[in-house]
DNA sequence: TGACCAGAGGATAAGTTATAACATATCACG
DNA sequence: CGTGATATGTTATAACTTATCCTCTGGTCA
């Protein structure tokens, strides 16, 4: 992600949200909007606490946990966030208005995380599941390992 | 996993990681040894504090959740057991002597797991890291949907 | 207009999962 | 034995998630 201006994935972000909520006659209220920026405020997974923290910060009076869960279901409901399990945190997706299933690469060093897209990929797991009789009805892959460039400027 | 003998799963499965500890000189204790069998008391995931309930119920004074979760990281360390993140849950691995990263089907009707062992698509997901700069140190599948035997007998 | 209803979100509490910190026991080995 | 390393016990608490109840607001439709 190296540095680039921010501000216009955040942008990007809540525009396109918008945009969805508009067509699908879903409520995009302020706070689930104020949540999504949040989780936008960087490519790096933030969990439910340091968002309710960022919240809270931010003016408002002290918010309780159920507020931040309510708004992330709503916005991983509607495609705009993802879970990664592994962390027990959430990613901003960059790609909301097509239906997918998460799968990412997560750098241990700087904690980066990239999203992968790769519909060859997403087959080839379908097909591993169906081969074994299961169905695929949801799937969910993260790869835990290091970026182009803590690979360079690191030793371990 | 229909109706088989599974005690022959609960006793390859110690007798497995005995001689894998005995070639490795790492010590499969009393302890370590029972929280393997509780975990392969099924073909379904379970918790640390199911293991903590049945381990207490197994005669002994009640344990504290340290107590599963040292014996876990050992089991987990020596590849005897998966973590499904996806359900904070535990499972057996059916082929501890091979090295490998974790990828499940999981029935969301009857919460069987299966584990997928496919070179092919562990080779494939290490392409799409390194495809994006990355490299795959440690990677998690989990893929939920319906088993054969749910997948008949359901209507959802 | 005003009764009604559904959805959003505030407040409180509790449930679930995981670890820190420290004490003690056991084992391996000279 | 004595010593260090590893394993386990004990207590407390951190971190994450959900349930429940209530109020407010904005829309629907006699
Ligand atoms: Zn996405
Ligand atoms: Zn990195
Ligand atoms: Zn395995
Ligand atoms: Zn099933």
């Amino acid at each position: 992600m190296s540095n680039h201006n921010h501000d216009k994935c955040i942008e990007a972000a809540l525009i396109e949200a918008t945009n969805i909520c508009v067509a699908r006659n879903t409520r995009f209220t302020p706070l689930r909007k104020k949540v999504l920026e949040l989780v936008w405020s960087g490519h790096n997974p933030v969990t439910a606490y340091e968002l309710l923290d960022m919240l809270s910060d931010a003016g408002r009076k002290r918010v309780a946990p159920p507020t931040i869960y309510r708004a992330l279901d709503f916005l991983i409901e509607e495609g705009f966030v993802h879970r990664l399990e592994s962390l027990n945190a959430f990613i901003g997706c960059p790609d909301p208005a097509h239906k997918h299933h998460g799968h990412f690469l997560i750098c241990r060093k700087c904690r980066t995380v990239t999203e992968v897209k790769d519909d060859a990929l997403q087959k080839n797991i379908t097909r591993a599941a169906n081969d074994l009789g299961y169905s695929c009805e949801n799937n969910m892959l993260e790869i835990m390992g290091l970026c182009h460039n803590c690979k360079k400027h690191s030793n371990s």
